[in-house]
DNA sequence: TATGAATATACGGATATCCGTATATTCATA
DNA sequence: TATGAATATACGGATATCCGTATATTCATA
């Protein structure tokens, strides 16, 4: 069970707080939907990625060559309540994101 | 105004998560009362409250010989959401600074 | 004004974190 | 089974973070 104080440290990296509320609000991503979206290189969004995996806040699963990661199943109530509460304040960094991964050439999942 | 990732990276490290808390759950505490409820030395604790002050998460203010630290009256309204979600989800350890500071010895507020 | 209590800060040293680069791994497909 | 796409990971190097120790600062009081 994942521990207030690491959930603020898995959160305190850009990257990983970008990532981690995009896969929130977009529900699954893979590593190269979150490259695009975040305009970050492979292995940076990759290790970042894993970490979450870690902690227990993001679960992945493969589908064919491309890696996606969720949300964690065993994610408590009180750690997606902050995440809601980081959405809302991060509203315009967040639709940015959105906006890249909808002008995102050869998206995987979109059929 | 303070930005998500930075109150994320102040309340990713033991010492100034369990202050700000704290602080959050008894309105106003000075430095020799988060001494005694967090057990820990003197300039670690204003080290990190400084660094609180200094990100516009709490303000200070001297009275006499003490410095007491409250919530800062700038924070919005999702930062203290993000806070009161926090202490919910950590009211085992909160519980115990709390019981510290009630057998501090020479309080200095107490009347 | 000298003294002590409360607090703040300067100064390294130890460790953690983050990144780019290179390479390994895994899968689909020819 | 060779090849390429997608992803993961190993390896330093640069920088950030955290701490203990020592000292400075500020205030109340004798």
């Amino acid at each position: 069970m994942i521990e207030v104080v690491q959930l603020f440290k898995c959160l305190s990296d850009e990257t990983r707080l970008h990532a981690t509320l995009l896969i929130y609000l977009e529900g699954e991503l893979c590593v190269c939907e979150l490259m695009a979206a975040l305009d970050d290189s492979q292995p940076k969004v990759s290790r970042h990625l894993a970490q979450l995996r870690n902690c227990g806040i993001l679960d992945d699963t493969r589908r064919g060559q491309w890696v996606f990661y969720s949300m964690a199943k065993s994610l408590p109530a009180w750690a997606k309540t902050i995440l809601e509460t980081a959405c809302q304040s991060n509203k315009q960094a967040l639709q940015g994101f959105q906006k890249n991964l909808k002008t995102m050439q050869d998206r995987p999942q979109c059929c």
